[in-house]
DNA sequence: GAGGTTCCTGAACCCATGCTGAACATCACT
DNA sequence: AGTGATGTTCAGCATGGGTTCAGGAACCTC
């Protein structure tokens, strides 16, 4: 079992080396962002734990990279105490499990466990469906023939959501919670505002209206 | 998607219950620790969300009893704020996640959304009986000559529940409660109107009526 | 086969939901 | 402060789908 920790506290470092290699992993150790970052594209990880407040790059692009490219090995999370918006982040860049520090080491082990024990989940995602694909850095869209619009931030994360769930019925709530953070209420029309704006950039019929469920993207 | 929600504080169900049907489960509930046991040991259910402190038996043996028994359905079991050993005894007895309280009801679905995507890889979720299947995510219908036909609300729910009990005699009372929610009394003929609008995308013959008694989808 | 009951069917109704264009508010940047 | 871009709210319109109704067909009982 191979393990890499993301961490830059040297205190924490000390204290987690040993107990992993006791616990019989494998550990690769990155004690910046970009470093973590490399390695995790590089070398087979079983499992990742990754703390969130790191020097040079930040743990959640690091971790938002890997799952743009398709990344998709189990990664931990450290985040702050009580930091429950931390942790949503956390667990919508792709998470699949998280810890509040302080945390204590058996817990760690606890949870490492359970995630090894998991099978792979399914293969990680480029963000393109069927000729419309989404350019991460540049935040546009790229249609089929070649045309490219720009989108607005709001714009843009509606539309990476669902390209993340293409061909699924995704509620305005969930859109809600997922374009804005935490618990928005889908007060006004806001998503339908937004959901006209995309189509009229992506084509009218890429994304089905279904009465009182929700949107879906469309897949052909 | 059936889920077995087991917990006594008749808020959280109140809270959560909503949340959860909204977000596509059938959910079941049990308020105590002997009731929601039985169920789960009888019923085949996708997820079960799990409280720890219950009435009448603790959440930690109704784990312990089904995992004794062989019944590896996914469990997240949901814990007091910071009771870190609970949490560790909890995945020791075989819970697959958990959640400390209080949280937030957009964290617990993305847990299940992971519990159940794991659970049941890329199986889609279709309900099919003798080609004839029900794309649950697409809420459409697939015949056996590949035709498919979308299905609105309504339709969608009703045919569902035929397609979990073939073969069985259903009554519109029964029907009625199951399309909507509880004690509906068929007053009018709705359940006949939505039957006909069903024969009429899945085949006429499809579904037997059986005068005074109710309906009933044929099994080949 | 008369009479009653149950079910079928097509159509009409009506309302919640969604769509749309535009105004208004806010923010970032100069 | 001014400007332009983005985010948010609003009001009116369109429409889909849930519901109701009425007339006819099928079925059962006597």
């Amino acid at each position: 079992m191979r393990l890499l920790l993301v961490e830059d506290d040297p205190a924490q470092v000390a204290a987690l080396l040993p107990a992993l290699k006791a616990a019989g992993f494998a550990v690769d150790h990155a004690a910046d962002g970009i470093g973590g970052e490399q390695l995790g594209d590089t070398e087979p990880y079983d499992v990742v734990v990754l703390d969130l407040g790191l020097p040079r790059r930040p743990g959640l692009e690091v971790l938002r990279h890997w799952r743009a490219h398709g990344r998709d090995l189990p990664v931990l999370v450290l985040t702050a105490r009580d930091a429950w918006h931390e942790r949503v982040d956390g667990l919508k860049a792709g998470a699949d499990d998280y810890l509040g520090k302080p945390f204590h080491v058996e817990e760690l082990l606890a949870r490492l466990n359970a995630l090894t024990r998991r099978a792979a989940p399914a293969a990680g995602r480029t963000l393109a469906v069927d000729g419309l694909s989404l350019d991460e850095d540049g935040q546009r869209v790229v249609l089929e023939d070649g045309q490219t619009h720009p989108l607005t931030g709001t714009e843009f994360r509606l539309l990476r959501y669902l390209l993340r769930n293409p061909g699924r019925i995704l509620s305005k709530t969930q859109l809600m919670e997922h374009v804005y953070d935490l618990d928005a209420e889908p007060s006004g029309n806001l998503i339908e505002v937004y959901i006209r704006r995309l189509r009229e950039k992506i084509g009218r019929e890429r994304i089905e209206t279904l009465r009182g469920q929700g949107y879906r993207l469309r897949r052909r």
